[in-house]
DNA sequence: CGGGACTCCTGCCAGC
DNA sequence: TGCTGGCAGGAGTCCC
């Protein structure tokens, strides 16, 4: 899936689709994606402003100008594309080549169209998901209800997220303390998105790789400063890259314009099994491992 | 409780 | 050419 860097690039391109645009129209064609979609999920949403797009780790949040922000996750397949209001239609890499219909019209779209966004201003929003891991979320304003997990904070998705890895509550000390005394691998300790949020199987290789850090080790025995330091610089460094390339394009995930990102030719072990390694003088080459039922790759030579 | 295995779903690609 | 198995960027659940 789209992971953080990802996730921000399609932030910010559907920041001038939705931005301050009220929603004419929804168009809801299934009943669920990874789980069921919320309650009154079309009416809840037809009329409303967004005023705000955020990003919490891997999750989009839509602000309504009724206090309900609209979650959505991406899941591994999930893809936004835009089809902007004058009637000229950028076409998504691989679909949408036809004009829409005009509001509501159900004319173009794929199977995989599972949600469409009709606004005020003519503009077409489209979420469309193959796999169907993505899954959205409206979540009552703060202080709405008292059912236990109401509101944003208390969101089930969003309670347990570790801290936001660009923002200035993660540190070397923040770090250190959600991995101590932890006996899993700091790979998977990474992908576990209470120690950090954010990051997936290609970021944390790819971190890993920057800071010199076996993905074998121990969290616990990553926690001490000096590794920790590196870690969350070689984190910050390597989201922070890949949010300028536009992403990682693999093969689902294309920004909403339909352009590619550029930060999969930047990767320095992800995919590269039998590679060398390229880090100056190391001479070691890339290998492939499989740890918790997923592929890690690293540089035996250089990553202790 | 922490940690690992398994599961959901579809598409693609390598290999036979 | 056509089928099959493996693999894919996530994360919730279950079980030890």
């Amino acid at each position: 899936m789209p992971e953080l860097p990802e996730v921000e690039t399609v932030r910010r391109g559907l920041v001038p689709a939705l931005e301050g645009k009220r929603i004419a129209r929804v168009l809801q064609r299934r009943a669920g994606l990874r789980y069921l979609l919320p309650e009154r999920f079309v009416e809840r949403l037809t009329g409303r402003r967004i005023e705000r797009l955020d990003r919490r780790a891997k999750y989009l949040l839509l602000h309504l100008d009724n206090g309900e922000v609209l979650l959505s996750h991406l899941g591994m397949s999930g893809r936004f594309t835009v089809m902007a209001p004058s009637g000229v239609v950028r076409p998504g890499r691989f679909h949408h080549p036809m004009p829409h219909g005009g509001p509501g019209g159900e004319e173009g779209l794929g199977l995989h169209d599972h949600i469409v966004f009709d606004m005020e201003d003519g503009g077409r929003v489209i979420y469309a998901d193959h796999r169907r891991f993505g899954f959205m979320d409206l979540i009552a304003p703060d202080g709405a209800g008292d059912e236990p997990g109401s509101g944003l904070r208390a969101n089930r998705h969003l309670a347990a997220l570790g801290p936001e890895p660009l923002g200035n509550d993660f540190s070397a000390p923040v770090l250190s303390a959600r991995l101590k005394g932890r006996a899993t691998s700091i790979k998977a300790a990474l992908l576990d998105q209470r120690t950090v949020s954010g990051l997936g199987n290609i970021y944390v290789c790819e971190a890993l790789f920057r800071a010199g850090i076996s993905p074998l080790r121990t969290a616990s025995s990553v926690a001490g400063p000096v590794r920790t330091e590196r870690l969350v610089r070689a984190i910050r460094d390597v989201l922070t890259d890949a949010i300028m390339a536009g992403g990682s394009t693999l093969r689902d995930y294309a920004r909403t314009d339909g352009e590619l990102g550029y930060f999969q030719h930047q990767f320095q072990v992800y995919g590269r099994e039998g590679e060398a390694c390229s880090r100056p003088g190391c001479g070691g080459r890339v290998v492939r491992i499989v740890q918790s039922n997923r592929s890690t790759f690293y540089c035996p030579g250089c990553q202790r």
